[in-house]
DNA sequence: GTGGTGTAG
DNA sequence: GGTTCTACACCAC
């Protein structure tokens, strides 16, 4: 270990140690909450620490592992590792007992322990899916939750913790004592403010890690300090599935340990070397450093960040990450020289990004390419070419229109081709489809009938993940070769194994022949739906799609007074995830409807529409949670959310009540969004409205960072130049000075 | 807006 | 150190 300044700790630190001035936090700093905890705790204050932020950093144990053993319950404590293509980019814990490292060649790894179990990781849907779970999950304490990777999120607690000072006064912590490690296992002092606070984070973080293993069957590490940085350096200390504090004063001692200044989040491997040139190799010389010889190298604002990094600073809030600014998906292989090759890889990663467009419900404006060359054997760097999508084309994405694909398979190519000339023998390696400028569909459309014939329901599109994950009827399955968690639960409810495999020719045409048609269907409304809601209609039993996951399909087929008459269909609320029993946060919804990605499953139970009297929704058999949805519970006409916005059909239906209320969290708030024509949504049939108040409530929770729900404090600092809650998780943003 | 690069897990 | 599959920020243009 190096260290520079004075080990001694009573001796004066460098400037860069002295306690964080006054008011450094911005907009966010001076809150009356801390002024009145002060006042109680007057004799407990330090210099500064009461403008402290409280942050957590939660790590998930080998995430990946963790997955697939919760998919796969007969994996669980057997050694486990997680493969794309020849490498194990993970493995659990049983593994790295037996000499598994990560990161290392699949080859490698059986060689070191024979027994290790692989399975394939390439295709990240499960995990994207379980990591927003995760988020969802979080953002029930707070919502200043960022994410910073599938299996890592930030939560600024600091407003959790000054409301339980407010409501414990002084003796809080002498109730709560710390949960987990002391970093430098020094002692936490009861007349320290800063402690104090930290102690009541650390409990706040242990009930956010017990809500996730409970819940999800998730275990992680957590670390609590009073910014990102550091909450992130001390998560690790202990590991797995531990957590620990760092008291302000151990901060030299964090950084003074790394052993290698690439253990600085932010500096990587070409950082690094610019710095050796400097002569730059431990963290005590980037210390003492001067200012004007880092500028020199890295520029002014690099130089800087990297300044305040290696001195623990760091003043960028938690920011709540919002949905993706853009969505890729890439293969590699070892070669591909044929024009013919490339459309098609190309072509199933289109269509796979098509699936997941489709669920996101934002238009992409911009389409890139990304190829890598391979030249005598020596594989050269990603080149990519980007360009606008055509309106024309954008307008089609998500609504099931066929042609799309083709008319980007051929976007696609027109990049190719500028990067490689095809008359000319060529070797690629990889090939990566992005997706960005994600914008949401014009209110336009969004108030045309067609939009919401076309549009799907967060439930089918969920199913339709499902149906792509197990390889059959998949619009595209390019790399999936395993079963999620979630697929083997819609395989309860599945519709489409009977329905032929889709070959990229076939996404072109959607037609079905009129025969498989049920009958009663308007054809001319079915041919608008998107291939998996035609797959699902034309193959489920009419009498069994009960379930509001079927109410589109619903609507197509009977009348609605044969609808209303149907009885409650409680055999569909069975619990996700339970082979294994583990409880899971959407055990409560019915196994037809699962919330899309991001949506917080718990804030928003879903109703089964008005064939379903009062109904309550139990938790499985380990569960102490008991949700209910207690559907159409009285209210008064005059009350309703449905009668204000003026939708006679839906009162109908649901004799004058509104579809979800009581328990419901989003029962009261049924109206409709404003940008939504009331007139144009009353001619709707009721069960389309229905469902899309159901979706509407259920993409609630990302609206919230992308629309003028905002809280407060990000408009304040977005005002002041801070990163828009769309912005990103990368380390190097929130190193950027506030 | 585009293309390249660097970083992270 | 590169291997994989993403996602993002920054910078120069």
């Amino acid at each position: 270990m190096e260290s520079c300044g004075e080990e001694d700790e009573e001796a004066p630190e460098p400037d860069w140690w002295l306690p964080e001035p006054r008011g450094r936090f911005g907009s966010v700093s001076c809150k009356p909450a801390i002024l009145g905890v002060r006042a109680v705790h007057g004799n407990m204050m330090r210099s500064g620490s009461d403008l402290r932020r409280v942050i957590v950093h939660l790590d998930l144990d080998c995430f990946y592992a963790q997955v697939e053993t919760i998919c796969n319950p007969e994996l669980r404590g057997k050694p486990l590792g997680v493969q794309q293509k020849n490498l194990l980019i993970t493995c659990n814990y049983e593994a790295r007992k037996l000499g598994v490292k990560k990161t290392t060649t699949v080859k490698e790894a059986k060689e070191k322990c024979p027994e290790l179990l692989l399975v394939k990781g390439e295709d990240l849907t499960k995990y994207r899916e379980m990591s927003y779970k995760v988020t969802a999950l979080l953002e029930e304490f707070t919502p200043l939750v960022e994410r910073l990777a599938l299996d890592e999120n930030f939560m600024d607690v600091t407003e959790m913790v000054e409301k339980r000072l407010e409501e414990w006064g002084k003796d809080a912590f002498s109730q709560m004592p710390v949960s987990g490690h002391v970093y430098g296992n020094r002692t936490v002092s009861l007349h320290d403010l800063a402690h104090v606070k930290l102690a009541i984070g650390s409990q706040i973080a242990a009930e956010m890690r017990e809500s996730v293993r409970s819940r999800l069957g998730l275990t992680g590490c957590a670390g609590i300090a009073s910014n990102k940085l550091l909450a992130k350096m001390v998560s690790g200390t202990f590991r797995p599935n531990q957590q620990t504090i760092l008291l302000p004063e151990s901060r030299r001692d964090l950084i003074a340990h790394l052993d290698n200044i690439k253990k600085l989040p932010g500096i990587g491997s070409k950082t690094a070397q610019r710095l050796a040139a400097l002569g730059l190799t431990t963290i005590c010389s980037l210390q003492m450093c001067p200012a004007a010889v880092l500028e020199k190298e890295l520029g002014v604002s690099a130089a800087r960040t990297l300044q305040k990094v290696c001195r623990g600073e760091d003043d960028v809030p938690v920011t709540p990450s919002g949905p993706p600014q853009s969505l890729s998906d890439e293969d590699s292989f070892k070669k591909c020289s044929s024009e013919v090759e490339v459309e098609k890889k190309v072509g199933e990663l289109i269509a796979s990004l098509l699936v997941r467009l489709y669920k996101d419900g934002r238009k992409p404006h911009t389409i890139k390419l990304t190829l890598r060359k391979c030249i005598t054997n020596r594989w050269l760097n990603r080149e990519g070419r980007q360009c606008p999508i055509p309106p024309h084309v954008v307008q089609k994405i998500g609504t099931g229109d066929s042609s799309v694909q083709n008319q980007l398979v051929a976007l696609a190519m027109k990049l190719f081709h500028k990067m490689i000339n095809v008359k000319v023998l060529f070797h690629i390696t990889l090939l990566s489809v992005c997706f960005s400028n994600l914008k949401d569909a014009p209110a336009s459309a969004k108030q045309s009938i067609g939009f919401y014939l076309t549009r799907p329901s967060s439930s089918n599109c969920n199913k339709l993940v499902h149906k792509t994950e197990d390889g059959s009827g998949e619009l595209a399955t390019p790399k999936g070769q395993e079963r999620g968690c979630e697929s083997l639960l819609a395989e309860r409810s599945r519709s489409v194994t009977q329905m032929p495999p889709e070959t990229p020719d076939e996404t072109r045409g959607l037609e079905f022949p009129a025969h498989l048609l049920p009958a009663g269907i308007d054809h001319d409304v079915f041919n608008q739906l998107p291939r998996e809601i035609k797959e699902e209609i034309i193959s489920s039993p009419k009498k069994e799609s009960s379930a509001a996951g079927n109410v589109l399909s619903q609507s197509l087929f009977a009348s609605q007074e044969e609808q209303s008459n149907k009885a409650p269909d409680q055999t569909n609320c069975a619990p996700l995830c339970s082979r294994d029993g583990q409880r899971n946060i959407f055990a409560l919804v019915p196994s037809e409807i699962v919330p899309p990605c991001g949506a917080s499953p718990r804030s928003a139970p879903r109703c089964l529409g008005p064939q379903h009297g009062p109904l309550e929704v139990a938790a499985n058999a380990s569960g102490s949670e008991h949700l209910t949805c207690t559907a159409f519970k009285s209210s008064s006409p005059l009350q309703s959310p449905f009668h204000q916005a003026g939708i006679p059909e839906l009162q109908k239906q649901t004799g004058d009540r509104s579809p979800c209320d009581g328990d419901w969290k989003g029962g009261s708030k049924g109206v409709l969004p404003s940008s939504v024509d009331a007139k144009t949504f009353s001619e709707l049939p009721a069960e389309i409205q229905k469902e899309l108040l159901v979706e509407w409530e259920s993409r609630e929770p990302v609206s919230k960072t992308r629309t003028a729900v905002t809280p407060t404090k990000f408009k304040t600092k977005k005002t002041v130049g801070r990163p828009s809650p769309q912005q990103s998780n990368s380390l190097l943003r929130y190193f950027k000075p506030a």
